[in-house]
DNA sequence: AATTTCCGCAACCGCAAATTA
DNA sequence: CTAATTTGCGGTTGCGGAAAT
């Protein structure tokens, strides 16, 4: 048993960055066999390379292959990534086969260096997607913001717990994490945490995912009967054709992510005014009067690019 | 203007899974 | 079935350019 050694450790074997000369042998080589590759490790004799055939293919597959897509990954891919990884961890070429014209490698490299960091700024663990302790996390969220943070974390758990593929729910999460963050600089929270404690029951009642809590009536107010669809809430439509291209069987992701909607439909009625839940509804009306001023909310993802997001971040760091 | 430090990305490396003989 | 070989994956490194000093 055991390897053949590599001709990778073969000292007279090229490594290094590859030159112009050598990326054309390699796609005239593999395009004249009309894209069937062979073998790689005899490619580069036949090719009249001086490399590992190892070296080979990861130049093909990684930058010299026709369907690679060039330049920044939008701000779609990069929610797609964040909301792909809390499910399914650095698992990056499960990752890019969910994202066109992206490698694994390349995936890889953005989460390491944009990504990651980001979510440190924010006070998430960028491998748990939890949130960090206070004395690990990088800026200082003031208190009303840190308090609310678990209570969306919880949910992004709850969402990234089911293991599936389908990225509905945590999204949602994530856009919920965002927006407790905003609605946090704000004073009084009684309302939003209780209604976020009402919709993990919501969830818990339609779905079994999270266990325990809540008050019936806080419950109540929450049935989807007092649902209403706010097509410009942010994400909305995006979420809608997310949810419509998941055809995996089972549970799933669909359920969570549908719960997850619903959560944000109903933040989005209350924030409107559209809808009167029956019995005690003054905590909604809190709510609702938490939310209005962010109906117009910019990109959820653009926290550095946009001044919006970036004034509220700076905000949190200087307290 | 020169030097140092930081950062992003392409490429490498070792291991494990998959395939082949 | 087993050993040998190939392929694929994920972590890590190091080069080169940009930013800071």
């Amino acid at each position: 048993m055991g390897r053949s050694p590599c001709c990778c450790h073969d000292a007279s074997v090229k490594k290094g960055p590859w030159t112009e000369e050598e990326d054309k042998a390699l796609v005239e080589y593999i395009q004249k066999r009309g894209g069937n590759v062979g073998s790689w490790r005899g490619l580069p004799k036949a090719a009249g390379l001086n490399r590992c055939g190892k070296s080979c293919r990861l130049r093909w597959t990684n930058y010299l292959r026709p369907d690679i897509k060039r330049g920044n990954f939008s701000d779609e891919e990069e929610r797609l990534i964040i909301s792909l990884h809390a499910g399914l961890g650095n698992k990056w070429s499960t990752i890019a086969t969910h994202l066109e014209g992206r490698t694994d490698n390349e995936i890889k490299n953005y989460w390491n260096t944009h990504i990651r960091k980001k979510l440190m700024r924010m006070g998430v663990d960028p491998v748990t997607h939890q949130q960090l302790p206070p004395d690990q996390t990088s800026h200082h969220l003031n208190g009303t913001a840190a308090a609310l943070l678990p209570e969306a974390l919880h949910w992004a758990a709850a969402a990234a717990s089911l293991g599936s593929l389908d990225t509905g729910a945590l999204m949602q999460a994530l856009l919920l994490q965002q927006l407790l963050q905003v609605i946090g600089s704000n004073n009084d929270t009684t309302g939003l945490i209780n209604n976020l404690a009402a919709a993990k029951a919501m969830q818990n009642s339609s779905g079994g995912i999270v266990p325990n809590i809540l008050l019936q009536d806080q419950i109540n107010y929450l049935q989807p009967g007092y649902l209403c669809n706010t097509p410009n809430f942010p994400e909305q439509h995006v979420m809608q054709q997310k949810m419509t291209n998941d055809t995996s069987p089972g549970m799933s992701s669909f359920t969570a992510a549908e719960m997850a909607d619903q959560l944000c439909n109903t933040a989005a009625s209350f924030a409107s005014h559209d809808v009167a839940p029956a019995g005690d509804w003054s905590p909604a009306r809190e709510f609702a009067g938490l939310l209005e001023p962010m109906m117009d909310l910019p990109d959820l993802c653009s926290l550095e690019s946009d001044s919006f997001w970036k004034d509220i971040l700076d905000d949190s760091y200087r307290l």
